[in-house]
DNA sequence: GTCTATAAGGAGATAGAC
DNA sequence: GTCTATCTCCTTATAGAC
């Protein structure tokens, strides 16, 4: 937890809104949709290849206008991770994530995870793709590992209080369950039908097995 | 198939070795193990986000020297991703792969792939991270989909055969099983006891269940 | 085979006019 | 807010001496 702070470097949050109404121009130019806008451009390209002149490019302005809007690349990037850990460390301040046996509490994160990785798509699947060259990547890295270790723990606690059948490696198990859980942004698209049942699917194939014994 | 060929774009695999002797100098200039410099320096920063220099410094010779060797940044990476789809596309070839009901084959895959991914891991991890951006690339994201969908055939062949229990959707099951045996990357490291059980124990786990329903 | 020197272009970021 | 022009540094890659 000390290695891994909650704040991130740099000036904090400052999520300003362009103006009062929520009505959506079609050149939107407020920090927010700029921030959606790089975002997709850092994953379709990744973030080393994406230049500035990319990004402002997409936005449809220049890249001296683009910097009239955002202080800088790394900024964006910061802004992206935070709010892909905000969501994923909501979870865990959920009451059914605190209370109850640790399997219970395991596999409701385990469908909210599902959830908030769709819903903040863009923005997760870029903290999966960090390497940590720099100071805001390794901090996202450090609270990417905390969450997971508290995953982690909760599969040892379901182990310890036999809710978990004998043989199970809790080491093992955490990193394959964040794995498959984590891999849903290789391939998850919205706006297929269906989506609203894939927590519980997924939750299903973790614990039943995705394919079955010989 | 006919959108992934089996050959690389670029010049084919010019696999040239230095000299007849098989014993390590220190400072190791053939291409081979130049190749690996390269593919551990890719790893640790992303493949974009290194330069020839990184990569000629890591090797222990300036940048001019490096170039001596190898002809470029992208035939590095087109050599290493030949690498590893070579490995995964070999798992295909074998006779306990293609031979057999379908459930058998696909738990004879994963347990290979495991094995393959551990032994070459990180051309295999290179491979897994790549975007796009250039024709190599996309000839190895083509490459890649097409073992993807080799495995979700065999998933699909078996639910046919009713050797999957009800209610398994096998588009779904095919991308958590990829998911969740691509995710070893993320943290398996060689050298740990035990690693000689890690196939058995992840055909298991995926079959078995990572966690037990409630 | 290795080096220094350099070409040619693209990167992030800023200045300042309008 | 947007633009053109520019600064400075770093990138891939090559030339050519030793």
């Amino acid at each position: 937890m000390s290695a891994a702070p909650a704040q991130p470097p740099g000036p904090p949050g400052r999520t300003r809104r362009a103006r009062g109404g929520a009505g959506a121009r079609r050149p939107v130019y407020d920090a927010q949709s700029l921030l959606a806008v790089a975002v997709a451009e850092f994953n379709a390209r990744g973030y080393d290849a994406t230049s500035m002149e990319d990004l402002s490019r997409a936005a449809g302005i220049t890249k001296s206008s683009f910097y009239h809007h955002v202080s800088g690349k790394e900024e964006l990037l910061r802004a992206a991770l935070e709010r892909a850990l905000d969501g994923l460390f909501g979870i865990l301040a959920e009451p059914a994530a605190q209370n109850g046996p640790a399997l219970a509490r395991l596999r409701h994160i385990i469908g909210r995870q599902v959830e908030v990785l769709t819903a903040e798509l863009p923005y997760v699947t870029l903290l999966l793709r960090v390497r940590g060259n720099t100071e805001t990547e390794r901090w996202a890295l450090a609270r990417r590992r905390a969450f997971d270790a508290t995953i982690a723990s909760l599969v040892a606690e379901a182990v310890e209080d036999g809710e978990v059948r004998a043989g199970v490696e809790p080491w093992l198990a955490a990193r394959l369950l964040s794995g498959t859980v984590n891999s849903l942004v290789e391939w998850y698209r919205p706006g297929r039908p269906g989506s609203e049942l894939l927590p519980a699917r997924v939750v299903e194939m973790v614990s039943a097995g995705i394919v079955p014994p010989a």
